[in-house]
This record gives structure tokens, sequence and C-alpha cells, in this order.
DNA sequence: CGCCTAGTTGACAGGATGTAAAGTACTCTA
DNA sequence: TAGAGTACTTTACATCCTGTCAACTAGGCG
């Protein structure tokens, strides 16, 4: 892949994320995709072969951009207990919400009435389990995870409550501010989980 | 209204709902809700206005059919005290989920580039929170509120936990039972919102 | 009979996705 | 330096969807 065709490739995705998080996956066409893209609509087919397809590569390209696997690693994996593995995991939302919050409200929207959408976002979805998952099992592990509570069950309740949605709810249609959802979601899980 | 208009537009929201409902708002096109509905797809224009009027319509429609509100009085607002009273709320949603989840799903996916579905998206979930701040101000004056929550915070908490999407998360996605979800809901508000 | 109402039919404009074909401009290589 | 391949553009077209308009039909009612 030449450099100008990468440099074509980012800045339709750039497009794309711009306007997908403003007006909706629906709300907008191809057209004007391209158009701010700089770039001619048939191009984006020839990189991505429909609208759902430059739906999909840009949700890798957000993944990555936003670099949560490498702050996880840093701050959730490296965490001197399971309590403090999962708190640090809530407090990862706040991170990085701001840049991805819009383009995940889109997907999300997306995903209703299209299969590539919906598929990207069970793949996401179930990513984000398994860490959930792995802190569900330090919990056991550590002898802290509350009576009546299965480590599935855990990570389903994990994974509900620290999701960009609930991040989503709370601040923007609630206005919680991020330290004030770390501080309560935390709280929550701590007092559901954590046997005292 | 005549009784032939009446049956009209039912029948037309009961074919929008069933279709909606399986392959989402933007997956469905106007004639093929006219054909199911055994109806011209003009009459739904001079019915509803629109596709988004024909949506809003159904949202009103179906909040009624569900008989949430008749429900909610008999159990939550009949309840001997607040703790009760919260988890009576939280057995409101199995109850009359199946009836309303797929029709749900579709304004969700909607809202986001539909400004009319969205309105109706923002109504529902005010009446909804309307009914946790009732709540949560019970709890306070039982004076079994936990510290560090404010009436405000609590509604948010149970408005966020209690709602439709986190039971169709929980239900659908990763495959809670309905008792579950009652169960574990409620044992996750109680012990983070009720003092002990 | 004439009027009103509800609904139908057909046509059309505008915009969207997706496909196809021909042309342009640039780079790499024999 | 000529030719081939690559990336992209332009134009055109098929198809579908929303939304509007106008003309028509059928039934009820004074």
């Amino acid at each position: 892949m030449s450099r100008d065709e990468r440099a074509t490739r980012t800045a339709a995705l750039e497009a794309a994320r711009d306007l997908f998080g403003a007006e909706g996956y629906h709300g907008v066409g191809l057209e004007r995709v391209a158009k701010r893209a700089g770039v001619s609509r048939q191009t984006i087919y020839l990189h991505f072969g429909s609208k759902a397809g430059l739906l999909v590569e840009l949700a890798r390209y957000e993944h990555e951009r936003s670099g949560i696997d490498a702050l996880a690693e840093r701050t959730v994996w490296s965490a001197p207990d399971a309590v403090a593995a999962l708190e640090a995991w809530v407090a990862l939302f706040p991170a990085f919400a701001p840049q991805v919050l819009d383009f995940v409200r889109a997907l999300d929207g997306a995903r209703r009435s299209d299969p590539d959408a919906a598929e990207v976002w069970r793949d996401q979805s179930d990513d984000r389990w398994q860490g959930c998952r792995r802190l569900a099992e330090w919990l056991k592990r550590d002898g802290v995870l509350a009576p009546g509570w299965t480590i599935r069950s855990a990570a389903d309740l994990i994974w509900a409550l620290a999701s960009l949605q609930m991040y989503d709810w709370l601040t923007l249609e609630r206005g919680w501010s991020a330290g004030e959802f770390t501080r309560r979601i935390q709280q929550t899980l701590r007092r559901t989980l954590v046997a005292r």
C-alpha cells in the first residue's frame, strides 16, 4: 500500500468518523463522506466495498486509535489486586470515551438493520466481555467474589455496568461528570460483587 | 373516526410493529408495511404523515398496549415500603419486556438519525425517570438511602440499571433468565442504594 | 342526485446504494 | 524513454426508498 493510498484511506475513515458521529450512520450519505475526505464516492467503494464495509473498517481504526488495549495493560492488568483492577477497569471508560463515543453511538444505531455492523458490534462486545471475565476470575482467585455470584454472572454484570452505553446515558443524558461515573459505578460493583 | 378508519390504523400499526421489530426501522420500507397491513402505501401517509410519524404513533400505541402504567400502580406504588417498591420496579421489566422489546430496539436504532424518533425516545425516557425519582424520594423519606447518594443520583442509577436496554443485554445477549435479571439487579440496587 | 370521506392507483421528484466502463495522471521498470 | 500497472476520477445507469400530487372509486347520507 502506497503512502497516497494510505492517506486516502485515512482521510475517508476520518471523514466517516466525523459525519457518522455527528449525524448517525443513516443520517449521511457516501457522497458527503467522500466530499469531506476530498475524494470521489467511487474511491470509497474501491477501498471498502460498501458503506457497511467502511463502517466495519472504521470500527477497527477507532479501536486501534483509542489505545484502549495499551491503557488497560498499564492500569488494569498491572493492578496489585483484583479489586484495584476492577476499579481501574471502570476508570478506563472516561479516559477514552470522548474519542470514540460518537462513533460507537453511530455503530449502535446501524447494527439494528445492518448485518455487518451487527457482527462488528458483537466482536467488540465479546472482546470486552473477555476482559470482564478475566476480572471476575481474578476476584474469585483472590477469594473476594461475593456469594451468589458465579464468574460468568459477575463478568456479565461488570460488562453491563462498565460499558460505553452506560457511560453515555449517565454522563450525556443524565449529566454525571466523568468522576461521578467512575466513583459511583466503582462503588456499585464493589458493593455488589466484593464479599465483605 | 369511523370503525373502518380505526381498523386501518390499527392494521398499519401492527404491521409496522412486526416488521420494524423484526428488521429494524431502516431495514424495511413502507411498501412492505402497507402490503402486510392490507392497505396502500399512501394510506399510511394519510394517517401518519410520514414514516417517522408512524413510528411515533406506534410508540404511543405500544406503550398503552403494554399496560405498564397500570401494572406499576398495582405493584410498585402499592408496595408497603420503599425497598419493596424498588424491587417491584425491577420486577416490572421481565413482565412487559417481551411485548415491547423488539419495538424498543427498533426505536433505539432509529433515534440516532431521526429527530422525531429521538423526541419520542426522550419523552418515554423522562417518564421512566420520573418513576425512578419517586422511588429515590421514597427511599430518602424512609431514611434508608445510603450515604453519598442524592435523590437525583439514586434515581439516575435506578434509571440506568432497571431499563429495557439492560434487560435486553443481560437476557438476550448474555443469556440471563428473567428471574436471574430480577434477582441480581434487585440485589445490586439494594446493596448500593439502601443503607445497612 | 350531489356531497363528503376513506382509500386506491399511478406518476413523479429527489436522494440513496451499488455497479460498470472509460479516461487520467503518476510511478516503476525493461 | 516507451510501456505497463496503479490509484483515482468522471459519467452513467439500475434499483430502491421517501414523500407529494392528482385523478379516480366506492359507500354513506342528506
